[in-house]
DNA sequence: AACTTATACCTAATTTGATTATGTATTGGT
DNA sequence: ACCAATACATAATCAAATTAGGTATAAGTT
């Protein structure tokens, strides 16, 4: 039914824009927000996610804390000052992507 | 400046829509009628979108013929009658996931 | 009690789809 | 004579996914 295509590339600027509208997350609550958001559309794979986001921390984008609850750890996330420059150009940068999509995809009404 | 980052697997589906409004086209045409209509900000690159229409022209999505003008060899693509039904599978895919992009990118406005 | 689903993390192998760097060849402008 | 534009193409490499596994706890079902 839904095949959920997740063009590669937007992966990245969609955790970004999540940590910075909610602050502080682990890597299963963005799984589920993302599934949510898009009622079942986007799937993140988590296959994706982790290393994607222990990317985002070696290159000091994000920082992490472990917190335990229930027995169970998270790994919570949240954007570094410099993790919240980089997330506003990713978000200029796809925008203008996703309007020059728009220019091909609906030539009628960008005009 | 312009970073013009294609997002891997949109190039198809904006060729297949290219052909589909266009009706016939060849390969360096593509590449510039993209950075037209995007003044620039999309540029597609040969390495990517020759290897693109061989396959597209192996799975039977188009079909081409080959025009001799001015000495010079252009190589024409059409959709088949298969290519645009799949072009229409396409575009919806890709418009979907536009605005599931939408909805996290934007969440205010597409409420 | 046994089983399944959900939560929560992770990694390795593979596939896909780009970029980068070449190459050939003709035409047009300086 | 030289360089940019037109027009095709391929090979090596890189990046970012998917697929398919793995660990472990908690909660719900039969």
């Amino acid at each position: 039914m839904n095949k959920s295509t997740l063009y590669k590339g937007c992966l990245e600027p969609i955790v970004m824009r999540l940590l910075k509208d909610n602050g502080r997350m682990y890597g299963y609550q963005i799984t589920q927000m993302v599934k949510e958001m898009t009622k079942g559309e986007l799937q993140i794979t988590e296959g994706a996610l982790y290393p994607l986001l222990h990317k985002l921390e070696e290159q000091g984008v994000v920082e992490t804390e472990i917190e335990n609850i229930g027995n169970r750890n998270r790994k919570y996330y949240t954007l570094t000052k410099a993790g919240k420059k980089q997330t506003a150009l990713a978000m200029d940068e796809l925008k203008m992507f996703m309007q020059s999509l728009n220019l091909i995809v609906n030539p009628k009404m960008t005009g």
